[in-house]
DNA sequence: TTATTAATTTAGACAAATCTAAAAATAGAA
DNA sequence: TTCTATTTTTAGATTTGTCTAAATTAATAA
């Protein structure tokens, strides 16, 4: 019907994320934090967002994002996502140098271009950090739910994600090798603090509770 | 400096544009048609730019870009160009289809990004249509000036590039397959209306004046 | 040189997105 | 339940880029 601007955009993105990952409601503070803005500047996008049918939004009561909106989000989900394997995997950037770029790339309208992006970098299920990238109609993989610091000394792990995405983060794991396919074998919990000590390759190090709490993983299945 | 909107880009590429190409000087008018808005606004606009030191502007006596207003518009027209590059060699789109994305695209702030585009890409001096791409400190390739309209029957050319970038024309070149880098030998030259008839690979067709007009060649010069 | 036409600038307004400060509503504690 | 703290909304401005209509300046023709 409408087309939504890039800010518009972005507010739906926010909205849609928050209504998934979020563990509290999705009410104008935690849009404003999550946009690094001001709870007026908020309200007042909002009520846009709603007169456009993106949203369910009434004063007080906080906005739940509607069918439409969600498609809106799904489909800048899936350009971000896309951006982020071109950038990763044909322009060699590592994983924490692409966020910023794909929140540029993601808001370029040809639909054509990002038919094109997909088919060239063979339809990726899955962004440089483990993030499902959505088909057209919005479909994508649910993520792993299971996290490094749930499982088990002596098992073997596939790592498939991360939940906190921030540079810093990022930097760390990839010091160790910890990326996306990468297969974890926990040796030993330390029960005082939770750490535990890791396999990765040939290497073996510690990983505070801090780090594991952030890592997804899904059991390893065998060779190939 | 300042770093410029994306408006800002855009005004600077026309004002620069009109500059070199331009046959009458770069007046408010010149600039608005290009632009498709109004004088009122393009006035509004040339202070802007005059304020950020990008043109000299001096009410009722035109507008000339500076030499700081001429490195962001290079730096503009490297990215659209490269992203043309992009856009028909790697996602295989035609000539006359790129030309509307690369408008967005030219806008994408990181120069990391366009870096490792133009070094994957092979480091392209010309876009697909044949125009030069200025290196990171703005020099390029001068282009050829002499059109197809003034080539001699008998001899043999090779298709540098064009001087009308609208869709149509485009389309139309490609339908014979004339492209950059094409050899084209003209075969006659009618005295009536100055209409040619070309050969071009194992393919042999007429060509009008208008068309003619519009392809830049130079020389063809052996094999290799 | 004066009158007319054309180009350009100004004035005033608007839409989008933002902000600060103040008012209003809601939630939580006593 | 009543007071207080927090959250949310409103009011009023600001910036960027745009517009129409009116005023001004420049160009040209008589
Ligand atoms: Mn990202
Ligand atoms: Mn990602
Ligand atoms: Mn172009
Ligand atoms: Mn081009």
């Amino acid at each position: 019907m409408y087309q939504p601007t890039a800010t518009e955009e972005n507010y739906l993105k926010a909205i849609y994320h928050l209504s998934n990952t979020g563990i509290k409601s999705v009410n104008t503070s935690s849009i404003a934090t999550s946009m690094e803005t001001t709870a007026a500047s908020v309200t007042d996008m909002l009520r846009k967002l709603s007169d456009k049918e993106w949203i369910n939004y009434e004063k007080y009561k906080g906005v739940k994002i509607t069918r439409k909106g969600e498609k809106v989000a799904l489909g800048i989900i899936r350009k971000h996502r896309l951006w982020e394997v071109f950038l990763t995997n044909i322009l060699e950037f590592e994983w924490e140098e692409v966020h910023h770029m794909a929140e540029e790339l993601e808001h370029v309208s040809s639909e054509e271009l990002i038919k094109r992006l997909d088919k060239f970098l063979g339809h990726p299920k899955f962004d440089p950090h483990g993030d499902p990238i959505p088909d057209q109609t919005g479909k994508m993989e649910s993520h792993d739910k299971f996290t490094l610091s749930a499982g088990e000394a002596g098992e073997k792990y596939t790592l498939t994600g991360v939940t906190d995405h921030s540079t810093l983060f990022l930097k760390h794991l990839r010091k160790y090798g910890l990326l996306p396919g990468v297969t974890v074998s926990i040796a030993e919990i330390m029960d005082y603090d939770k750490s535990m000590l890791v396999k990765v390759s040939k290497d073996k190090f510690h990983l505070s509770l801090e780090v594991s709490k952030n890592i997804l993983i899904k059991k390893y299945v065998g060779s190939k």
